[in-house]
DNA sequence: AGCACGCCGACT
DNA sequence: GTCGGCGTGCTC
C-alpha cells in the first residue's frame, strides 16, 4: 500500500506554495478526438509512482486517473504556467499502484491501436472504481485484506465434485503428452495449438496451469474464451479442478455481464495476486496480473476477440504481445488454441517461403476416444427447387434422417444464422419492403410477438394489414428464419417429438439459456434449432446429426474474411455432432447449397483445415491482402454521408497535401501508404447516422503504425461539422 | 465524451 | 412567468 498522509494532501493549496510540489502527469477517460491532450497535468505534495490510481477535477467532474509519469517541471510542452498553477490531485487511491508491465501493456496498446491511453486504462479497470467514494474504497480493501482469498465464485455453480479428481487421475492421451512436453521447452515463441474439437485441448490447458501454478505460490494464469455466458461447463471444470488444487477463490471470473460488484472483486483479486487464475472475454487481456505467468487464448480465431466497440484492441493480438514483452525470467507462455485458427495466426505459425514460424505450432489430430468426426453430406439445392416433397427450405432427405435420428432417440442440430420469421416483408403489387427507417436494413418480422423488428436499432412497430404504399392486401414473406424454421418442424415432428428453438430472441431472459440447455442435456428435446449461437462451446453427447440450412449467403460476401469465418463456423457445428463414441460413426454433417462444388465445402467434406488455410493464404498473397499486406480504417459517422466522406476527404488531403507525410506517398518506397476513397460502410445507416469509412493499406506493419501516428495529429485538427464520431479502427475484421 | 452556459417554445 | 430543447465551448 502506499502511504499517502490524506490529511495533508487535503491542506494543500498550490497558490499558496509553502511546501514542495510535484507535477503528475495523468491518463483519464477522454476520447482520441476531441481537444483534450492526451496527458493532463496536475499536482501533488509528494512524487506518485506511475501506476498509482488516483482522482483528479476536469471541469465540474472528478474523474478517475492512473499516473503516468512524475516530473518535477511545468506542464507538458511550454511551460508558460508555474506548477503552482496547476491543479491538485483530488486523492489517491489506497490500492498498489498498478505495476510497470501492465502501465507498459497499457502504454503499447494505445499507441498501437491509435487511442488515449487513458482510454484503454479504464477498460482495464473495474467500473465500479469511478464510482466507488474514499471511505467505500477504504471499506472494500479491508474487507479483502482479511480474505486471503477472493469473495466471488463461479456464478451458480457449485464447485464441489465437479470435473475434478476423476478428470485428473485420467492418463493424458499420447497426444496431449506429446504437447504438453513441447510447452515445457524454452522455445520462448508464442503456441498455436491446433486440436480438433472434442481432440481435448481443454485438458492440455488445464494440465499446463496446473505445471505452472505449481512453479511458483504466487503465479497466475489468464484463460480468454470469446463468450464466457456460452461456456458454463467449460467454466465449472476450470473452476473445479484449479480450486480444488490450489484453495478455494483462487478462481475468479472477469467479464462485461457480472454485477459491478464482483467485478470490483475480481480485479482486486487478481491485481493483489489472491487469483491463481482469470477467465475471463477479452476485457481480461487487460487485467493487471503481477506475476502472470501463462496467457491461453481459446478458440483464438473468433472475431469477438476484437472489439467492435470502443477501444477497437484485439485481445488476442495483445495477449501475444503481453508475452513477448515479459522479461526472460518472467516469462509468460501463451497458447493459442484452435481447430480452425485465423488466416493470420495460421500464417505464423506456419513455415513461409522457407523462413521458419514466428509460432510454435502443435497438433493434435486426433478425437479423444476414438470419435470420427462427421461424415459431410452436400444437399444440392438447384435439384431440390422443383421437388414437390420440398417444404420450407427443408430438403425431403434432410427432413428424414431428422425423423429417423428422432426416432432412434438420437438428437438433431439445425444451424440457420437468422432471427425471426422472415427477414423481410414486401407487397405483392408494389415496391414496399419492410424497410427500417432508420437504419439501410430491413425490419424482420417475428411471428411470435406480431411484430416487425429492426435488429439494429430496435424499432418495432406492428405487421402492416395492408400495403403502406399502395394499400394492396397481398403482403408476403421472403426468406426464413429459425422462427419459420422452427413451425416447420413443428409441423411435420411435434406430435411425437419435441423442437427447440435456441436464438437471442428466446434466450432473452435471464436464465433461460441455461435452462434450456439443461433440457436438451436431459434429452427431453430432440431437434434443436438455433442461430450460430448454438455452435460455440456446448458438448452436446446425443447430437448425431449437424444440418446447415442455408450456408451460402456467406460464401460470395464482399469481405475477403467470410470464408474463413464460414469455414470455422461450419467446421465448430460438426464439432458438435458425435462426441460420443459409442454412436459417433453415424454422425453426419449436412449442409443445403447451391453449389455443392465450392472448394471450401470440398475442404470441409475433408475435414482439411491445413488445405482450406493453404488456398486463402494463396489468394491473399496474390491479391496484396492482410496478412501479407497491413490495414487500418477511418471511420466516420455523420448527419449525412456527405458529410461524413468529407471529412474522410479532407484526411486523404493531409497526406497528399502535408510535406510530413512525403515519406508515405512515394510509391516506389516500401513505406508508401495506399488511401482508398471514401465509401459509405456496409451497414451505411443505423439509427439514422450515416457512416463512411476508407481504408488504408501499407506493405509493412511499421511504415502503417508510423504513418497513423503521424496522421492522427492532423485529424483531430479538422473540421468536424456535421461528423458526430470519427475514429481510427487498426487491423480490423471487416472492411 | 461530459457538463456547463445560453438563448427560444409549451406548461404549473 | 418557469421547465427544458440541444447548439457552442471548455475541461490540466
Amino acid at each position: 500500500m502506499i502511504d499517502i498522509d490524506k490529511l495533508e494532501e487535503k491542506n494543500i493549496n498550490p497558490l499558496l506554495g509553502t511546501q514542495a510540489l510535484f507535477g503528475v502527469s495523468v491518463v483519464l477517460p477522454t476520447p482520441a478526438h476531441g481537444r483534450l491532450p492526451e496527458v493532463l497535468s496536475y499536482c501533488h505534495s509528494a512524487a506518485l509512482p506511475p501506476g498509482t490510481l488516483v482522482r483528479v477535477p476536469l471541469g465540474a467532474r472528478d474523474l478517475l486517473g492512473v499516473v503516468w509519469a512524475t516530473e518535477e517541471g511545468a506542464r507538458d510542452g511550454a511551460g508558460e504556467l508555474g506548477l503552482v498553477a496547476l491543479k491538485p490531485i483530488t486523492a489517491v487511491l489506497d490500492v498498489p499502484p498498478l505495476g510497470k508491465a501492465w502501465v507498459d501493456l497499457i502504454r503499447f496498446a494505445a499507441g498501437y491501436y491509435q487511442r488515449f491511453a487513458g482510454e484503454l486504462a479504464m477498460a482495464a479497470l473495474p467500473p465500479q472504481l469511478r464510482d466507488l467514494d474514499e471511505a467505500q474504497f477504504a471499506r472494500l480493501m479491508k474487507k479483502r485484506a482479511k480474505k486471503s482469498i477472493p469473495l466471488y465464485g463461479i456464478g451458480g455453480i457449485p464447485r464441489e465434485g465437479q470435473g475434478g479428481s476423476s478428470k485428473a487421475s485420467l492418463q493424458a492421451s499420447p497426444e496431449q503428452d506429446a504437447v504438453l512436453a513441447a510447452l515445457q521447452n524454452r522455445d520462448p515463441r508464442p503456441k498455436l495449438l491446433f486440436g480438433a474439437t472434442g481432440s481435448g485441448k481443454t485438458e492440455v490447458y488445464l494440465r499446463r496451469i496446473e505445471q505452472v501454478l505449481v512453479q511458483s505460490e504466487s503465479a497466475q494464469a489468464l484463460v480468454m474464451v470469446p463468450e464466457i455466458n456460452l461456456t458454463p461447463q467449460m467454466e465449472a471444470r476450470f473452476a473445479g479442478r484449479i480450486e480444488a488444487r490450489f484453495g478455494r477463490g483462487t478462481v475468479v471470473l472477469m467479464h462485461s455481464g457480472m454485477t459491478p460488484a464482483q467485478r470490483t472483486a475480481s480485479w482486486l483479486a487478481a491485481h493483489l495476486g489472491q487469483a491463481r487464475l482469470v477467465l475471463g472475454t477479452r476485457l481480461a487481456v487487460l487485467a493487471s496480473m503481477p506475476n502472470l505467468r501463462l496467457i491461453v487464448v481459446d478458440e483464438e480465431h473468433d472475431p469477438s476477440y476484437k472489439s467492435q466497440d470502443g477501444s477497437r484492441y484485439s485481445a488476442r493480438d495483445l495477449a501475444v504481445y503481453r508475452a513477448s514483452s515479459s522479461p526472460s525470467n518472467e516469462r509468460i507462455q501463451v497458447i493459442l488454441g484452435s481447430a480452425t485458427p485465423s488466416i493470420e495466426t495460421w500464417h505464423n505459425a506456419n513455415p513461409v517461403h522457407d523462413k521458419p514460424p514466428r509460432y510454435q505450432r502443435l497438433d493434435m489430430p486426433s478425437r479423444i476416444n476414438a470419435a470420427a468426426m462427421p461424415k459431410v453430406r452436400l444437399v444440392d439445392m438447384r435439384l431440390q427447387q422443383k421437388s414437390e416433397l420440398m417444404v420450407g427450405g427443408l430438403a425431403p432427405a434432410l427432413m428424414a434422417a431428422i425423423t429417423e435420428r428422432a426416432e432412434r432417440g438420437e438428437q438433431s442440430l439445425l444451424f440457420l444464422n437468422r432471427r425471426g420469421y422472415a427477414p423481410v416483408l414486401h407487397c405483392g403489387s408494389c415496391e414496399w419492403k419492410s424497410a427500417c427507417p432508420n437504419c439501410s436494413a430491413n425490419q424482420v418480422f417475428h411471428k411470435k410477438d406480431r411484430r416487425l423488428r429492426c435488429h439494429h436499432c430496435s424499432l418495432t412497430t406492428a405487421v402492416p394489414r395492408q400495403c403502406p404504399l399502395c394499400g394492396n392486401l397481398d403482403i408476403g414473406m421472403q426468406g426464413r428464419g429459425t422462427e419459420q424454421l422452427e413451425e416447420l418442424l413443428v409441423q411435420q415432428l411435434g406430435t411425437k417429438f419435441r423442437v427447440l428453438r435456441l436464438d437471442a430472441d428466446s434466450t432473452k431472459t435471464k436464465g433461460s439459456l441455461e435452462a434450456q440447455m439443461a433440457s436438451v442435456h436431459a434429452g427431453e428435446v430432440d431437434v434443436l434449432v438455433g442461430t450460430q449461437m448454438v455452435t460455440k462451446g456446448h458438448d452436446f453427447r446425443r447430437i448425431t446429426l449437424v444440418a446447415a440450412v442455408n450456408p451460402d449467403s456467406a460464401l460470395f460476401a464482399a469481405d475477403f474474411r467470410a470464408p474463413e469465418r464460414l469455414f470455422s463456423l461450419l467446421m465448430q457445428a460438426a464439432g458438435r455432432a458425435g462426441r460420443d463414441a459409442s454412436i459417433s460413426s453415424a454422425a453426419e454433417m449436412w449442409l443445403q447449397t447451391q453449389h455443392p462444388e465450392h472448394p471450401l465445402y470440398k475442404a470441409l467434406a475433408a475435414h482439411d483445415y491445413p488445405a482450406f488455410a493453404a488456398s486463402q493464404l494463396a489468394e491473399r498473397e496474390g491479391a496484396a491482402m492482410p496478412p501479407f499486406s497491413y490495414q487500418a480504417l477511418v471511420r466516420a459517422e455523420g448527419r449525412t454521408q456527405e458529410l461524413a466522406q468529407a471529412f474522410l476527404d479532407s484526411a486523404a488531403a493531409v497526406v497528399a497535401t502535408e510535406s510530413a507525410f512525403e515519406l508515405w506517398r512515394d510509391p516506389a518506397s516500401k513505406n508508401y501508404v495506399t488511401l482508398y476513397p471514401a465509401v459509405p460502410m456496409p451497414m451505411q445507416r443505423i439509427n439514422n447516422v450515416e457512416r463512411a469509412q476508407m481504408l488504408v493499406e501499407a506493405p509493412s506493419r511499421m511504415a502503417l503504425q508510423r504513418m497513423l501516428t503521424a496522421w492522427q495529429p492532423f485529424l483531430r485538427e479538422l473540421k468536424t461539422q456535421g461528423v458526430l464520431r470519427w475514429a481510427l479502427d487498426v487491423d480490423p475484421l471487416t472492411i
